[in-house]
DNA sequence: ATAATAATAGTAATCGTTACTGTTTTGGAG
DNA sequence: CTCCAAAACAGTAACGATTACTATTATTAT
């Protein structure tokens, strides 16, 4: 049941990672709280945004790193990882949901969604690889 | 460089995930491997599941959880995690590579792949499902 | 056989995340 | 407004998968 209440830090984290255009992690997050809010803690940042996840007003993102990372924009998009950099970045690919349909054919169970992200090298990283090969 | 030596330990793990249809841990091969030889570490299976996933001959899976899964079956396929009990299942998904191409269309910078799985309810969890509505 | 070095067993350390505890905040009822 | 139950908090400890370290053993080229 646990009927929510109203919290000052879960908004300004909202807030917060509305703001981004990237994709904090969870320590990221609260070194910006800190500095609105000296003493908050890093529990209640971890607690806020699963909590803000599980009601799906933010997206927890796991690319196959160690760290997570968070996306305030839910509006349906992937994700690109540089493997040299670790930069994430948002990257539009029509018609890859449908895509859930697709492999449920022939399937054995029931399929809910997938989660798919791209790797590679990002432009930046492409730069200053051809730089250093001069 | 760092030349390869021969290793029993590395060519016992070897076999084992080939052996397995299944998507083991490390832990889960370690258990395995203590059987032929007691003595053996958990770093060593570590050690020799990333040299062997870093050489391609096998495939480290991070579906979302916090423990990764090792997968002997190198040929093209795709994963199933169902989020009732956990358990991952191969599943052919036709058509899913050339995404990368798909995606790559009006994308700054270079796609190497990408990771995707599917998830949802397991035919056996399904049942149980059921079962307990009655 | 010897020497160089890769690999090992055993153990300690790392680090992102979660759990616990006593205190504070929220929000509805009287 | 006051009171109270419950949610949220700050601070800190615990957790667990993975990696790093160290002294010893196994492999392989000469």
């Amino acid at each position: 049941m646990a009927t929510l209440k109203y919290s000052r830090q879960r908004e300004r984290i909202r807030e917060f990672l509305l703001s981004r255009k990237d994709h904090p992690t969870a320590d990221t997050v609260y070194q910006n709280m800190r500095q609105q809010s000296p003493n908050i803690s890093l529990g209640t940042v971890y607690r806020n945004l699963t909590l803000l996840a599980d009601m799906g007003e933010i997206n927890r993102l796991r690319l196959g790193g160690s760290v997570d990372h968070f996306d305030g924009d839910t509006s349906p998009h992937c994700h690109f990882l540089c493997t040299e950099c670790g930069g994430i970045s948002d990257l539009k690919a029509d018609g890859i949901d449908g895509m859930a349909e697709l492999a449920g054919e022939g399937f054995d169970g029931q399929i809910d969604g997938h989660v798919t992200y791209f790797y590679g090298v990002c432009r930046s990283c492409m730069m200053s690889k051809k730089l250093s090969k001069l």
